[in-house]
DNA sequence: CTGGAGTTTCCAATCACTGGAAGGTCAAGA
DNA sequence: TCTTGACCTTCCAGTGATTGGAAACTCCAG
């Protein structure tokens, strides 16, 4: 099949798909004789596994050993786990980041008054105290 | 001052100065007849100004903004306090996306037995099934 | 034989940096 | 005086995952 017909199978943009073809994600895909990309099932299965995994946050370079996992039907799912347990942390990590700012944010929202007067103790806290908790 | 200088009272770092001053953040700096920068205290609050809303996550055009809010004597602390809110959304959402991957993650790290058989419900669900909860 | 839909490649922009190259300026030390 | 070295300058490129566009090609229908 063609660019367009994997890419509506897969819910992938073709853009992508080149994209993700370009950085080596995908089992070799043919080419026609006009140059066109020549797709099959395994390369549509595949495009599934990035998009739920990129949905997962996943980095490229990460689906691309979790792919070559699947495919290795000797794998140790040891290492799938472990890809999954370092993901969870990096973006637990991140979640944890996140919720330090709203805390923060919600101090500074709170100690605002929100008016016509310039009086703002966001502005003051900017640019003259550390903001911690 | 010279940037050297700016750098270490401000904690930014010299490229990150040019790049701010590049951005238009920073109040004009002058420069030496040597063609050096030459900065003020106004200068390097800025630029703390800058380290602690990009600390919060804050993206350097609404960094602007605040910036100009803040140069402003006579802005109304309704608009700075917006900003604040609507950033402090951005973050949460952000924040939210990353709790249900956590979820989705946590699953499937416990689904999967982490041995040395290839035996593997990631693999197996990134492939094939959609993921919720 | 013309139009349009689909495809190809390549280049650029996003965001906030970071690094490096190549060169100018200036003060201290030999 | 000359040189070293620590500064400073500008410009260019790369990061990650996409998206957009341009220019050119194939192919099918009207």
């Amino acid at each position: 099949m063609r660019i367009g017909e994997a890419a509506l199978l897969s819910g992938v943009s073709a853009k992508l798909i080149r994209y993700y073809e370009n950085e080596g994600l995908l089992s070799p895909a043919g080419r026609d004789k006009n140059g066109y990309r020549d797709f099959d099932d395994r390369n549509v299965y595949e495009l599934r596994f990035i998009k739920r995994a990129r949905a997962l946050g996943f980095p490229i370079k990460q689906i691309a050993e979790l792919l070559s996992l699947w495919r290795d039907t000797r794998r140790p799912s040891r290492k799938v786990r472990a890809l999954a347990e370092n993901h969870r942390q990096a973006i637990a990590s991140r979640m944890e980041a996140h919720r330090e700012i709203i805390d923060v944010l919600t101090r500074l929202i709170e100690s605002c008054r929100g008016d016509d007067r310039p009086e703002c103790p966001i502005l003051e806290e900017f640019g003259t105290r550390r903001m911690h908790r």
